[in-house]
Parts: structure tokens; sequence; C-alpha cells
DNA sequence: TCTGGGGTCCTAGGACCC
DNA sequence: TCTGGGGTCCTAGGACCC
């Protein structure tokens, strides 16, 4: 048996527990630079908010219901979500964290237990510690488990929490395919068109013909609904395959001198990431766009990709591959929106050197990014520095209503919580 | 004027091997 | 006139997740 504890509206929930007058209010939270809709409170879900929504489009509907809107404050949510995820931990050892706000929990090692009682008092706890309020659902399988947390959330009447009964059928008729976990927008389009409309209608699908017709999550995903398990529990988490650093600029960005200093930020952060997990990357992937959406002004968007030999984590190597990469491709005239470093082929492993390669160069570079890990670690991130990351605003951040790092920032402690 | 930032997995098709 | 049968590896593109 499986439990998904899913956070309800988690940054929307994080706000609140240090703002507890925004209770009952409509509210969003932006993507970076101010941009999109990435989270809602119900109260803006009821008012027709979607994730992805631009925000400059909903001026009239915010102005009109007085919905608070807060720039993403990834501080608090990462911290609160640890703190969610310690508190599961302490009603059993078996948890995959899935994402931010949500975990799987195994349940077997509970067995003979009340499963539903259990997590009842698993989410007072939550709600108590944390303040974040939690949904559990709970199942034969994780996909029926997510499909529990949905009924959960959809249905008051279950206090947050909702197994999956013995004879699911009635469940899975009311849930629509496009409900269901690993069914997305454009496979419950083709479902519906040959007539799969519910959970049930895919449950009972031919499975050879889900696998041809799909694919074999498609199938599995199916499987689960009748009941099967074909996803596990992975506490611990897979070595990494690619990691991606890449930002849209506040302002577009019409010199090579600015775009430079954000490909060098953006690797930057890729190889500090890098580093930190132990990892060096034996591939380097760096792109830069003009916007989407404009119309009106000329389009472009380079990308290359080079290989780095020996692979490596260290910040000035991966610099200056980018840059190298990318400075070819750089062309005057155009408005550019977005850039990015991805690193690919990683690996823990020892390292493969080549036949030129010097292994003082190679110590000497490990010290030095050890020292810097140090000092900005200690002191802050960025005090030490290449200069190629430059000193302009380029990489500065559009954020115009974060709420304060309330539980990370000695400088941004709450001092009074009105209110509470 | 203004539209996020990360990830994973699967499949088909092509290049290559014997 | 007629042209085998078995593999592997890589890549791009497309689906999905949060």
């Amino acid at each position: 048996m499986y439990a998904l504890a899913d956070c309800n509206n988690f940054y929307a929930s994080c706000e609140r527990v240090f703002e507890p007058h925004l209770e009952g209010k409509p509210l969003v939270v932006l993507s970076n630079n101010d941009g999109c809709v990435i989270a809602r409170s119900q109260e803006s879900k009821d008012l027709g908010f979607k994730v992805g929504d631009p925000i400059f489009k909903c001026k009239d509907i915010v102005r009109k219901h007085n919905v608070i809107v807060r720039s993403s404050n990834f501080a608090l949510y990462g911290d609160m979500s640890r703190r969610v995820m310690q508190t599961i931990r302490l009603f059993s050892p078996d948890v995959e964290v899935y994402s931010i706000d949500e975990a799987f929990i195994e349940l077997d090692g509970l067995a003979g237990r009340n499963y539903e009682k259990i997590m009842r008092q698993m989410r007072a706890a939550i709600l108590q510690w944390t303040g974040i309020p939690v949904s559990v659902g709970i199942g034969h399988t994780k996909t029926l488990a997510k499909l529990a947390n949905h009924y959960a959330k959809k249905h008051i009447e279950t206090r947050g929490v909702a197994s999956i009964p013995k004879n699911a059928d009635a469940m899975l008729r009311c849930t629509e395919v496009d409900d269901i976990w690993g069914i997305g927008r454009k496979w419950s389009e083709k479902l519906r068109n040959i007539g799969v409309n519910t959970a049930l209608d895919l449950a009972s699908m031919d499975k050879e013909n889900i696998r041809r017709s799909f694919n074999i999550i498609a199938m599995k995903t199916a499987m689960e609904l009748r009941g099967h398990t074909y996803f596990r529990i992975e506490q611990a988490p897979e070595q990494r395959k690619t990691l991606l650093r890449s930002r849209s600029f506040g302002k577009p960005v019409e010199s090579w001198h600015e775009l430079s200093e954000a490909i060098a930020s953006h690797a930057t952060r890729a190889s500090e990431k890098l580093r930190n997990e132990n990892l060096v990357a034996k591939v380097l992937h760096v792109f830069f766009h003009t916007s989407l959406f404009n119309r009106t002004d000329p389009r472009n968007s380079a990308h290359a990709t080079v290989e780095l030999i020996p692979p490596t984590n260290v910040t000035h190597t991966i610099i200056k591959a980018a840059l190298n990469a990318a400075k070819p491709m750089w062309k005057c005239g155009f408005r550019y929106k977005r850039a990015g470093v991805q690193l690919i082929d990683l690996s823990s492993g020892p390292v493969q050197c080549s036949l030129f390669d010097s292994p003082e160069e190679q110590e000497k570079d490990k010290r030095m990014m050890a020292l810097l890990d140090a000092v900005n670690s200690s002191m802050g991130a960025g005090t030490l520095h290449f200069a190629a990351t430059g000193f302009t605003k380029v990489m500065q951040m559009k954020q115009l209503q974060r709420s304060p790092r309330y539980t990370t920032n000695w400088d941004e402690l709450p001092e009074c919580l009105c209110g509470l």
C-alpha cells in the first residue's frame, strides 16, 4: 500500500503561514522575473487563474478582486518543504520525496494498523508544526494513491484523507482521464477521441493496445489503475543525468558584453551545483534566443554543444567552454530574451584524462574550487566570483513583491506575527 | 512593455557492425 | 527477374512530471 501526501496550494500556503491575514483571500505566486502565475490559492483558482497565465494579462481581474500577488520565494518554499518532509519521516521511514510539495509513503511497514488513522495523525502533525495543510491519498499503487489524493482534495467530507476502496470502480469512474497521473494533455486528447473518458475506461483497455498506441509508460499506468504495481518507491534518488541553468532576462539583452556575463553566470551556477553533487560533466550545451512571443522583433535562436575534455566541474573551464561556443553565434541587432547552459553526460566516477593533461594543473584547479566554495559558503554566494560574470545588472531578477526569507536569513526573521 | 525553470523516459530512424 | 538476418548505439523529437 502507498500513500501520497501532497501539500495544498503549497507556495500560497507558505506565504500564508507567515501572513495569516492572507487566509481566505485570493493569492497568486509568480515565476522568476514576475512573469507568469505558477501557484494559486483556492480562491484564485476559483477566480479562473491558470498556471502559466502571464500576470500582465490579468491586471483587471487582479484589481477587481484585490488579488494578492507575490514574487516567488524559493528560499522560503524550499525550507518549508524540508520541514514537511521531516515530519512525514517521523511516521514512516519509507518515504520518496517526489517533488517540493509531495511525497510517496510506503505503508507496508505499518501493516496491520489503520492506515487512514495514521495518515490523519500525520496530517494533523504537519499542520500543527509547519502550518501547511496537506492532503493524503491511500491506494494499492502509486497511481491509485495519486488518484485518491486528487479525490481527497476535491471532496471536503474526506477531511483531507481518502483511501481507494476495495472495489475501486466507482472512484475510477468519477475520475477524468486528464486527472490521471502520467496522462497529460496530448494523450488525454487522443484517449477521448477513441471514447476513453474516465480512469475506469482506461483501466479496462487492452494492455497491448495501449502499448502500441501510446507507449509502455501509459500501459503501466493503466495496469496500476487495476491495482498491479509497476512503479515503486525510490528512496535514494538516482544520479542526475543533466543539469540546466537558464533564465529569461528582465530586460532584453542587445550586447555581447551583457550576454556573455549571463552565460558566464549560468556556467558558474551549473558548475557549483555539479561540485556540490560530486559530479563532472562531459558535454556542455549553451543557448540563447529572442522572445518566443514577440511577433514584431526579428527572431534568432542559437545553440551549440561542445565536449569537455577531460570531463570537469571547474568553473573557469566551464565558463571558457561556454563563452567560446557562444561567441561565434552572437549576432548584433537582436533583442535576446533568454540564455542558458546545460551540462550533459554527468558522471561521478574517475575521470579519463587525455594524454596531454597535466595532473598538477588539475590538482591546482581542484584546490582553487575548494577554496572558492568554502569562501562563498561562509561569506555568502558570489562573494568570490570570476570577472567574466561581470558587474552589470543583467542577471538581476525582477522580484517586486517577494516576501521575506523568514526561515533562512537572519536579517529577515519574523518579528511579530500579527493575528497568530 | 510585460509570457518560468527545472527534470525524466520512450520511440523511431539512421548509421554502423557481423 | 531475383538482393538476408541479426545486432548495437546514437540522436532528435515528443511525451510526461513538478
